[in-house]
DNA sequence: ACCAAAATGCACTAGTGTTGCAGCGATAAT
DNA sequence: ATTATCGCTGCAACACTAGTGCATTTTGGT
């Protein structure tokens, strides 16, 4: 039994190849990824599968779904204590207008916001959109 | 000359009849709206006229787009120190999950987010989730 | 081996956002 | 007043993402 197929084997995911397959490239990247640039690296398997795979990893917080507001949703493994699984997104992303990759800043966490009286807050998406670090160098 | 057609010229925007429409229906909603909305609001008006209005408001700071995470873009209108002019948007926005409105929350100001070093932040995107006020209120 | 449930592949649909181009109207120069 | 110019409008078409229905294959359990 692989490494992997024990992780999905947590999430009570059954682990088919695909879905293998799915969460070892995810895992490998330093940044999240789209749909599409799964469906690129995949080009032999099928969209709708990648769809749903990604869909059933959202599902299961294996993956949590980041809107960097540039029309794509984009994904990226979850971390112990994300707060996904609760449906929290606690930490903030940051999006590169530069190279247009999108991180995860996981211990960069949200701080406190106030709402109006009589709002109800339940989650909080926060994007910090500049310049990232490997750009910044060059 | 009207009052709007004032507001519009001191954007430098040319007056037209359906910009002043538009302009019209955006000031009298109480939170954002997206072109499809505005669509439908003015059924014998072309698609694309109101898109690129839309386009010419948002170039001029006459609106700002909002990208609540639903997927669909909406617009509200600039205020006095909003920052839209010069490519900040400081204000958070917040986003009912139940009746699926989004509201400017103008004068509650995101808070000093910190970056990794390295890393430069040139805007903040920052929806709050959850239940608004009248819909709490029923 | 067999069965039921789940996963996959294919085709197709819907919605948003966007562009090219031709016509029309307001504006400005002659 | 006539004409040339420019910007706005309307129509058509396209790109892309997201999502669904259904038939077929694969999987895991008995
Ligand atoms: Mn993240
Ligand atoms: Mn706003
Ligand atoms: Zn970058
Ligand atoms: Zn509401």
């Amino acid at each position: 039994m692989s490494e992997i197929e024990q992780q999905l084997a947590e999430f009570n995911i059954r682990p088919t190849a695909m879905r293998m397959l799915v969460y070892q490239f995810i895992e490998q990247q330093q940044k999240a990824v789209s749909l599409s640039v799964i469906e690129d690296y995949f080009d032999k398997a099928d969209r709708t599968t990648l769809y749903r795979t990604i869909k059933t990893f959202e599902e299961k917080a294996v993956v949590h779904q980041i809107d960097d507001g540039t029309g794509v949703a984009k994904y990226a493994l979850c971390e112990p204590g994300c707060g996904c699984d609760i449906g929290l997104d606690l930490h903030l992303h940051f999006h590169c207008t530069h190279c247009n990759d999108t991180t995860c800043l996981t211990d960069h966490k949200i701080p406190k916001i106030k709402v109006p009286a009589g709002y109800i807050a339940e989650n909080i998406n926060l994007v910090v959109k500049g310049i990232c670090d490997l750009c910044n160098r060059t």
